[in-house]
DNA sequence: GTCTATATGCGGATAGAC
DNA sequence: GTCTATCCGCATATAGAC
């Protein structure tokens, strides 16, 4: 269990079984042993016999359920902006509905970096693969990801907006780089002193002092 | 010239030619084309035979400046690491002594950024291929690497110090964000509305604003 | 020094047994 | 459904001509 290609524990399997079936719980356990795997080891040091192996099956055996590796990598990408996106604008939404906008930004901050910092293997994986896919799957999953930049455009225009913003500040560049901010942070983070939702708070202040008037 | 495969122009041969003699001007030459098919292509989707097409010679010929790709990586790698410490500390070092400290935070904010959006291809590709590099690459980097980690810590550290900085700030936290936010812009800024120093004042502004008392 | 031709190994994908 | 065996293409690396 401390092996080199130790299979999924407890803490990787988080999401549900998705579907009862045999079937679909095989499907599941392979896609989250893809998401693991790449996100350790990027798009291109994943190779299908790490997955296999992550999932505690063989590399020919996934061809059952996946028809290509880009295949798994597509359905790892979208699942990663699905979750990120989806717990989001859950958090933000349970807000009620006179909450100031930049109160709504901090929030979004903080859901978004809380759920890569807790190694949630698919967004971690996605936000690391994306610069490294052939580009068809690149294009594609930008279109599926501008949605989610949409929304964060809009909580940033509607801080401004409130006056809540500093003068001279622009919200494009704004928006890269706190994103940046975030996204970088599978890069260097590492269970450690600071628990996700310590390091969450201080990049909630962080940004929120740089960005508000 | 307008080819998929166009060999470098002269915004990409921006370094010295290194020495008069005309094997250490072709060894460059090819150096400076991996800076640029890495930073492109990432570590695993730049092959030799398209630095040696940048380089504007064949993937064979590589191996008479080169003992293998690896090494070719190592060299961009560390190229990349020099040229932003380098251009950072300078800026810093031109800078008055009795500058504040924060200043001095600020100015080390726009130079790292500017190499990096000037398209420093050997920057920018270190940046990118680090967290995808064989293990053992990437530790030896990492040791080179934490020269210049410690230079912001100490950056930081004065700010700190000098009482300039926000009460409750966690400095490796912050320092790790604020990389965070200058590593990323690789990943999504193109040439267009806003110039690199348009975008370091951003973030310089941003950055201070979020750090500072 | 630079080229072409080729050896080699690896990893994705497929076929077919069970 | 899952396995083993194998095909195949690709990219690094090497050999040797020029």
């Amino acid at each position: 269990m401390a092996g080199k290609q130790a299979t999924l524990d407890a803490a990787d399997a988080v999401q549900p079984d998705n579907g009862g079936s045999k079937s679909a719980r095989t499907r599941q356990r392979i896609l989250d042993a893809a998401a693991k795997v790449f996100r350790e080891e990027g798009y291109a040091g994943a190779r299908l016999a790490d997955i296999a192996a992550a999932a505690d099956t063989k590399a020919g055996s996934l061809y059952y359920y996946f028809a290509s590796r880009e295949a798994l990598v597509e359905e790892v990408l979208d699942e990663g902006l699905d979750r990120a996106f989806g717990e989001t604008r859950r958090r933000v939404d349970a807000l009620s509905a006179d909450t100031p906008t930049i109160d709504r930004l901090a929030t979004a901050i903080r859901a978004h970096l809380e759920t890569v910092l807790k190694l949630d293997n698919y967004t971690s994986a996605s936000i690391r693969m994306l610069g490294h896919v052939p580009e068809p799957i690149r294009a594609r999953h930008m279109k599926r990801q501008a949605v989610y930049g949409a929304y964060w455009r809009e909580l940033l225009e509607a801080a401004g907006a409130a006056g809540e913003l500093r003068d001279g500040l622009d919200l494009s560049a704004a928006r890269m780089l706190l994103l940046g901010m975030l996204n970088w942070s599978p890069e260097w983070y590492r269970r450690g002193r600071l628990s996700p939702e310590e390091i969450a708070d201080q990049a909630a202040a962080m940004a929120l002092g740089g960005l508000r008037k």
